[in-house]
RNA sequence: GCCAGGGUGGGGUAGUUGGUUAUCCUAGGGGACUGUGGAUCCCCCGACCCGGGUUCGAGUCUCGGCCCUGGCCCCA
């Protein structure tokens, strides 16, 4: 037998339906704030990709040559091929550029739990707008998003001049070694690796500025900083929005492209994939031959996010089967045909046994069961059983319509 | 790329020191029953992940691969 690729999933309908529901309230939540959707190529010029990360990306993509001999990759993320679409269309456009998307994307990468090797992500990217205000916004968008889904999870908002101040005095390299073992939290090693260095003053503010939760702290621990009055700026706004969130100077990630603010949450009972949102200012668009733009945008990790939801079932809508005769046929095709007007989800049943062995198939699965045969026809009425309290009655169309609208689903 | 644990019908399972036709439940399909039913009875469908080795004989032992689950790494 054949199976599906490593990495890759099939959804059947109940977990579509649930798929599409969250989607649905995300798409809702970004066009109230003003965003619109935009859609990219599922594959793109293995350069863009590149340009940005490095050949070393190469081995974590899904990479090709077309029949042209172009070499070509699956987008392993929006951001980059948004930011392309941006440079090659948007240009003309008023700014700021408010656009959101939701796409399957795909890496290379060995799955486990929350990681797959085709994986959807739902994101918003906020072009030409460079403040305080700008970047609140979009973790405001982000916060409201998240929440939509029902997830409980925590928000951290960051900076990346703290770090970039205590670093600046160090190398390029040294600046890399450092941030590693401030993510592993490998307080030893970065002692020993800095006073080695000649720095070893710096350890101890480094550390302290990666566990420092308050802004008032963390200026303390690094001094002058020339995003100061900025920085305060987007907290306030924070504080103001209502928001529950974390201040995490220590935020760094392996973002290079990141400027300024980031932001990442986590979700519970993930496993060690846990990050389900990151985000945060950048600047792209000159690298693909666009101006110099200001830029900030998130996307969430959407299958984390069903992942974390768990088996919630979606309240589908009432359900009907629909037994008949041959004789009653004619006038069954008229009733399903109203059914469908009003919204409301029929089938036949296709079998053509009797009707007691109709009936005994439709309830398993639906609500209620309506029956047509000659004497339904000839009297221009259905016959409509709640299959849940096994109570029936002989309904004219319009009467049933009324019933079945005003029932729950099972 | 690395580590651990796994893989028997669609789902869940039994399978003894290697020994007939691989167990049971469930789901699915069909029939009995031609207008009141989710029932019952009967039937059908359908599996040892793949390949090599040991053996008279492998679901069982062994090696390699594939895949799954989790973790490491990475995470644009």
């Amino acid at each position: 037998m054949l199976q599906k690729p490593r990495g890759t999933r099939d959804f059947l309908p109940d977990e579509m339906e649930s798929r599409r529901e969250v989607e649905g309230m995300m798409r809702k939540v970004a066009r109230t704030w003003g965003y619109r959707e935009i859609c990219t190529p599922e594959f793109e010029e293995l350069e863009l990709f590149t340009i940005r990360s490095g050949e070393g990306i190469i081995q974590e993509m899904y990479v090709f040559e077309d029949k042209g001999g172009r070499k070509m990759a699956l987008r392993p993320e929006l951001t980059a091929p948004v930011l392309r679409m941006y440079v090659n269309e948007g240009r003309t456009l008023q700014k700021p550029l408010r656009w959101y998307y939701f796409a399957d994307c795909f890496r290379y990468e060995r799955p486990q739990k929350g990681r797959y090797r085709q994986f959807w992500q739902f994101g918003v990217e906020l072009i030409g707008a460079d403040s305080p205000i700008a970047e609140a916004e979009v973790i405001m968008l982000a916060h409201e998003a998240l929440s939509s889904s029902g997830i409980s999870f925590s928000l951290h908002v960051g900076h990346l001049s703290f770090m970039r101040v205590l670093l600046q005095e160090l190398e390029p390299d040294e600046q890399k070694r450092a941030r590693m073992f401030l993510d592993k939290k490998d307080t030893a090693g970065l002692e020993d690796y800095l006073s080695s260095r000649d720095h070893s003053g710096l350890s101890d503010r480094l550390i302290a500025l990666a566990g420092c939760r308050d802004l008032k702290e963390a200026c303390a621990i690094t001094g002058d900083n020339p995003d100061r009055k900025r920085i305060e700026d987007l907290f306030t706004i924070l504080d103001q929005s209502g928001i529950c969130y974390t201040l995490n100077p220590g935020i760094a990630r392996g973002l290079d492209y990141y400027t300024g603010m980031v932001f990442e949450a986590f979700a519970e009972n993930l496993g060690a994939e846990n990050q389900v949102l990151g985000g945060g200012t950048y600047r792209l668009a000159h690298l693909f031959g666009g101006e110099d733009t200001p830029s900030c945008g998130f996307a969430i990790g959407f299958d984390r996010v069903m992942v974390a939801r768990g088996d919630k079932g979606t309240a589908g809508g009432v359900v009907i089967g629909l037994a008949f005769t041959p004789e009653g046929r004619g006038w069954a095709l008229t009733v399903a045909r109203e059914f469908r007007r009003a919204g409301i989800c029929i089938s036949f049943d296709l079998s053509g046994r009797s009707i007691g062995q109709q009936i005994s198939h439709i309830s398993r699965t639906a609500d209620f069961a309506l029956i047509i045969g000659a004497r339904e026809r000839d009297e221009q009425v259905v016959t409509l059983k709640d299959l849940r309290s096994g109570m029936q009655k002989e309904l004219t169309l319009s009467n049933a319509l009324c019933e079945v609208r005003g029932a729950d689903p099972r």
